[in-house]
DNA sequence: GAAAGCGGTATCCTTTGGGATACTGATAAC
DNA sequence: GTTATCAGTATCCCAAAGGATACCGCTTTC
C-alpha cells in the first residue's frame, strides 16, 4: 500500500482501458479493495456490526464459528482499515463494544456489486446442477 | 457452492436488509463473489486477457512472476466459473489459446466497483501518510 | 464456594497458497 | 548436433491463515 504511484490517470470506464500504465493501476486499486476484504471473516463481522455496536463476545456468538483468537485479530485490522471503532467503557468488568464507522459505509456499493453478481452466479451454478443429473 | 438455499427472499437493497435469512443470504453471496476472485493472480490474468485470446507461455510472459505451475492451476479454475475457455488447435507443437467468455463480462460491475473503492482508498491513506510525517 | 461470563492472550497444530526447480516429448532455429 | 520453445506436470518447500485448547484476572449468579 505503500507504492509509489508513477503515473496519474483520470477515471475511466474499466473495460476502455489498456494502456499498461492504466491497467496497472486500475490492477492495484483492485487488489488494494479485495485486499481488505480479504478472508474468511472480514464480511461476516462487518455484515454483523450492521445492526449496531455488538461487545466482543456478542460478535463472537452472531459470527458463528470464529475463535477469540481470529475475531481479536479481524477486529484489530477492521480498526486499523477504519472500518471500525472499539470503544471501552469504565465498568467493572470493563464493556467493550465495536461499532461500525462512518467510512465503512463507503464499502456499500462495493459489497452491493459483489452482492448482486455472487446471487445471480449461485443461481446460475445452482441451474446447472439441475440440468446435470 | 451446492450448499441448498433453504429461503428465497427478493433483491433488496443491502443496507435496508437485516432478518438473518436476509443476511445470510446476503453474507453467501458476497463471499461466493469473493471466492472466485480470490488469491494473487484472478485478476491479473483476467486483465491480461481482456485484450485478446492469449496463449499459455504468452500469459505467462504477461502476467509477471506467475509460475507454470500456478498459472495453470489458475487458468483451470477460470475454466470451471466459465470465465475462460481452452482453445487447442492442433498445429505441431499444439497451439493453446485461453479466451475471455461473454460470462466473464458479468463481473465487470464487480470490477468497476472494487476499483473506484480501491482508488479511493488509496488515495486516503496517501493522504493521511502525508500528515503523519 | 463453584460455575459461568467478561475480553481477550498464548501456544501449538494443520491446512492452504504459492514459489523454486526439474522434467517431459515434440519441433523449429542456429 | 545443440539449443530454445511449446504447454504443461511433478516434487519439494516455505510462510501465512486459521483452528483447538488452555489460560488470565475480575465479577456476577447459583
Amino acid at each position: 500500500m505503500s507504492t509509489v504511484i508513477e503515473e496519474v490517470i483520470p477515471a475511466a470506464d474499466f473495460r476502455t482501458m489498456h494502456s499498461t500504465a492504466a491497467c496497472n493501476q486500475s490492477l492495484q486499486a483492485v487488489q488494494d479493495a479485495l485486499y481488505v476484504l480479504n478472508g474468511k471473516w472480514k464480511l461476516p463481522i462487518i455484515i454483523a456490526l450492521r445492526e449496531g455496536p455488538r461487545r466482543f463476545r456478542e460478535l463472537q456468538r452472531l459470527v458463528t464459528g470464529i475463535t477469540a483468537k481470529v475475531l481479536s485479530k479481524e477486529l484489530k485490522e477492521l480498526e486499523m482499515n477504519e472500518f471500525a471503532v472499539r470503544h471501552v467503557y469504565a465498568t467493572t468488568p470493563v464493556t467493550v463494544e465495536y461499532e461500525l464507522t462512518e467510512y465503512s459505509h463507503s464499502l456499500d456499493s462495493v459489497i452491493e456489486a459483489l452482492r448482486q453478481w455472487g446471487t445471480q452466479h449461485r443461481a446460475r451454478i445452482l441451474g446447472k446442477d439441475k440440468l446435470e443429473i
